[in-house]
DNA sequence: GCATTAACCACAG
DNA sequence: CTGTGGTTAATGC
């Protein structure tokens, strides 16, 4: 047994499922499994992009470098694919990808990836649907960003940390504060301010990264009110 | 005007 | 890296 060959693979995506034993021992040669470290590199905007990027286990962060600042476009949790926009819609990466935790990786050829594409229908549409839900997702967060205020856009991120994420009211946060302030578009200090005042009205319960949700309704109110 | 929101800066653990 | 205080600019009542 080749502890390499996709085909056994017990982290296969939900398109990878779709594929035949034998497609899916000719993409076993086709690619590359990587482990990472917390706070590394996987790919970084501006360089050449020449692989799909299969999240097998671990949390992401993907961001970009703005005129003037970070901004942390989204958290990826495994299992998922990183960064099929960016590999096939340009040479060139857009953004970059960090590890948050340590993390599982499988490099495909972009090549490779595209024959598979072609070749399997429905493997493709799966490839289709994660592709539209990302963006379902991401327009709906552009416009809370865009039209909440700092303690609403606080509020929604911790929420999704909470759901979309650990499945758990109790967790550690994967960033520091000023991450944070990437992420929802503020300054590091905003954010500080923002979780003491949270912590001060018994909403959350903070430790430094511990942080436990006290009182939903009371967050979700402020989630949705901005 | 006055209050609120939030950014920027500086300094201290 | 975090927390705090002072200051300042923009916006709303």
């Amino acid at each position: 047994m080749d502890i390499h060959d996709c085909s056994n693979c017990i982290n296969k995506s939900t398109a990878a499922k779709e594929l035949d034993e034998d497609v899916l021992k000719v993409m076993s040669k086709n690619k590359v499994e990587v482990s990472f470290k917390k706070g590394d590199i996987i790919f970084k905007q501006d360089s050449y992009s020449t692989n799909i990027v299969y999240l097998k286990a671990g949390l992401v962060k993907i961001h970009m470098q703005g005129p003037c600042r970070e901004k942390i476009l989204r958290i990826v949790k495994a299992p998922s694919y990183l960064g099929i926009p960016t590999t096939i819609g340009d040479k060139i990466n857009h953004y970059s990808a960090t590890a948050l935790e340590n993390t599982k990786v499988c490099f495909i050829d972009v090549n490779e990836f595209k024959k598979l594409i072609y070749g399997n229908g429905k493997f493709a549409y799966e490839i289709i649907m994660e592709l539209c839900r990302n963006e379902l997702i991401d327009d709906l967060r552009c416009v809370n960003q865009a039209q909440k205020q700092i303690p609403g856009r606080v509020a929604e991120s911790l929420l999704n940390f909470s759901r979309q994420i650990y499945n758990s009211n109790k967790f550690i946060l994967p960033l520091s504060r000023s991450e944070l302030g990437d992420m929802v578009g503020t300054s590091r200090e905003s954010i500080c301010r923002i979780l003491i005042d949270f912590s001060n009205e018994k909403i959350i319960d903070i430790k430094a990264k511990e942080v436990s949700i006290l009182n939903i309704e009371k967050l979700e109110q402020i989630c949705k009110k901005g």
